[in-house]
Formats: C-alpha cells, structure tokens, sequence
DNA sequence: CGGGTTCTCCCCCGCGCGGCGGAGGCGGAT
DNA sequence: ATCCGCCTCCGCCGCGCGGGGGAGAACCCG
C-alpha cells in the first residue's frame, strides 16, 4: 500500500487542465505524475513507454480521443495501467463507451480534489470507481435498457405465433417447429406466414434480426 | 448542507444488523434514524409513514424482499426516499437489479462505517453511489457485453467473411450481398458459405442467430 | 344467433438457398 | 521458388422456403 508511489500519466489537450491535475496529485504522498500527453496518438506512445499506474484520460482529443486511445492501450499493452476516463460533462454518452472500452473509472472534471486524489489511489488498488453523477446515467441506461423498445408488432402477434417466433430465433426449421408444436408442417408455416407478415419481414431471416432488434429475444 | 438532520430508516430482518446500523449512524451528527422495518411489506409502510430522506434496505428479507420493496416505494410514493440496497455478497445478481428498481446506492455489509456514513450523506445530497467493488461487477457486466464471448469462430472469419456476415444480418439474400460488395453472385455463395462453415450454421437464419449471440453484431 | 379471431390443415408453384466439386490469380510465408 | 490462405468465379442438383389460394373447427363477444 505505501510502498513505490503511484505513477500516472496525463493525457488531456489543453495546459490548463494538465497544470492542474498535476498540481494536485504532486502535492500528495505516494502519488507521481511521471508524463503527459495532448494526444489520443500520443498518450498511447507515452503509456507505452512510461508503463504507469494510472492514466487519467480525456475524452476529447486530437488526432484520436480518449475512448479509442484507452482501448489501444488496453488491447495492445500486457499489464496495461488503469484507465480513468475524465470528461467535463455528466451527460455525456462517454460513461457507457468508456466502460465498454475497459476504462477503471470515469470522472467529472468539476470533481474536488479529493475525489481525484481518491479516484487514482482507488483504481491503483485494483477497484474501479465513477464519478456519482455517472452512476446515474449507467444505471439509467441499464434501466432503459428493458422497455420502449418494442415495436407495435411485437403486441400483434397472437401467442401462437409468439411460439413460433421464439423457434425461428432458435435456428428451427418449418418441420421441426412443427414438430416442436406438435402440429402439422402446414400450420407451423402459416404461422411463420403470418409471422413473416406481421414483422414485415421478406423472409425467416429477417425476422429473427426484427426479433433482436425488437428486444423480442435477447442474445445471452 | 447542515439543516435539518438527515432521517433514516432501516429495513433488515435481522436485529443485531439494524443495531449495528444504528449505532454507526446515531453517532453521527445531521443523520438521525427514525425508523426500522423487518420485513419489504413493513418497510413499505413504515416509508409511508415515515417519508426519510435514506432507507437502508436489505435485500434478503421476508415476504416482500428488498428489490421488490424499492420499487413499490418508488413506484407509489410521491417524492420518494433515496434507497441503498444493502447485502452482504458482491457477487449478488442484485446489483444490476437494485440499479433497475431505482435504487439510488448500493452498499455491501461488510462496508467500513464511514462508508456508510457517507453513502447516507451522498445520497441524501442527491447523489448516486455504488459500493466501488459493485461498480466491477456492474462495469464487468457491461463490459462482458462484448468480449469473451466471442467463440473462437469470429476470429477465424476473414475480412471479407466479416463483412458478408455483417450483411447476411442485416437481411440481405445472396444476390443483394454480391451487390453490395461489387462481386459475382456466384463469390457471395462461396463466402456465405464459408460464414455457414466456420459458425457451425445449418443455414444462414442460424448464422445470424450466431452473430447475435457471439456479440459480433449488437441489437440496437 | 352471427361475426371476429385464432388455430388447424390442405393444394400448387417458383425460386432462393445450401451442398457439391472444380478453377484461376494473387500475395505472403518458408 | 514453393506452398498456402484468401478472393474471385463457374457449373449442377435437391430441397426447404415463401407466396397464393381455400377451408373447417373452436372460441369469445355483442
């Protein structure tokens, strides 16, 4: 815990923001800034070289931005540092892209100082950690994730052919939905018919995408 | 900030839990605990009674359990509390669940007291708060969207396979895939059959099925 | 009672699909 | 220089699929 000193690197365009993050985390104990970046490009290079801990990443930057960087460095690199995204607004989309990319962490450039200093010796540690207000927006998109998405047709469709739906989107042929159903090869065909008329598909294909797309069946 | 004091309830079934939970927080300046409840149906009510600013709701509980309980409180009280879903396991499913029944927190039992603390204090500020060992859990879950389970198949495909795939799931017949690529039908059938190959696919609606579930293309 | 919906089943037809084998060119690796 | 992987294309064949009809039985509801 307070043996060698963390060591981050900074990875934002503008000085300003740089200055500052350095000046807070150099005044704390077990904390070093060991170099920085303006670029995507660049920040890739330098974590490549410096191996740090911690990389505090912007999202916008030139050349490439803070998303793609951190999924170079992470893809790239064996051992790779831990990745805290850091952005100015809450609302942005970059929480959920973040994430996906693998980044530790995602912070709020208005966060105190004490936040940065945590959220670099949290990450450090092996945890992960957001910003609260980026919790908000996860966890509302994790919860928006279920409902809207479902077209009118899903609701037309009679339970039957709800059945059916589910088969085609197992990979079943007419026949073995029939079989599946324990009706006649005719009737499993015209509910695929019907089916294929309700989603407005041209053929079974297209309708297991509607079926996907639709939120009807979920991969996993 | 420093107003009125922060009211609390606890929902837990156990006793010694709701004690240790009472102790912490009456020891605290601006938190005051005003209520307790040992099952979800009493929690219901008692928030109803009561209307804190925080409950603490445990998640293993009789009758109604605590997901459950939050999103009845969320759903029917106007201005509701702010709800920490609290548990004593952070491989819980429940992280996700909680996030999606509207809790504002998620904390787990062995949580040092003055996390707790301040999780009361976040989340009676407005804030949201997740236990930084359930943020891996939720964060790995989104990330889990993507790799790994991508069967040894997607990296087997060539670029050109790829693409076809890409389009075999976007609904395309053979014919219209050849056109798209500026080649002969006669290619489009090689290389779909090569998809069928390499996905172990019967035919190209299960193909596409495979591309869903590998996460080689993403609903939405 | 009649009308609507759903589920069941039948016919024929055309065609896209998938399985089969073969072939030539082109670039990288050995 | 040789082999191998990839992309490109060609034929043939059988069959499942989708489109077009029609039809009977059960059910609910007004």
């Amino acid at each position: 815990m307070s043996g060698a000193p963390v060591r981050v690197v900074l990875a934002d365009d503008e000085r300003m923001v740089r200055t500052a993050l350095r000046v807070i985390l150099d005044a704390e104990e077990g904390i070093e800034v060991v170099g920085e970046a303006t670029t995507g490009a660049e920040a890739v290079s330098v974590v490549r070289e410096l191996r740090p801990d911690v990389v505090l990443m912007d999202v916008r930057m030139p050349e490439i931005d803070g998303i793609r960087a951190t999924e170079q460095i992470l893809a790239t690199l064996e051992d790779p540092p831990r990745v805290v995204v850091v952005t100015t607004f809450e609302n942005d989309a970059y929480v959920y892209d973040a994430l996906h990319a693998g980044a530790a962490g995602f912070l709020l450039k208005r966060a105190a100082a004490e936040e940065l200093v945590q959220a670099v010796r949290l990450v450090a540690c092996g945890d992960s950690l957001l910003y609260p207000a980026a919790v908000r927006t996860l966890a509302a998109e994790h919860a928006a994730r279920q409902p809207a998405r479902a077209p009118a047709w899903v609701a037309r469709l009679t339970d039957r052919e709800a059945d059916v739906l589910r088969l085609m989107a197992a990979g079943l042929t007419n026949a073995e939905i029939a079989g599946r159903l324990s009706v006649g090869p005719a009737t499993a065909k015209t509910h695929v018919a019907a089916v294929l008329a309700k989603t407005g598909a041209r053929d079974r294909t297209q309708a297991v995408i509607a079926a996907y797309e639709s939120g009807f069946i979920t991969p996993g």
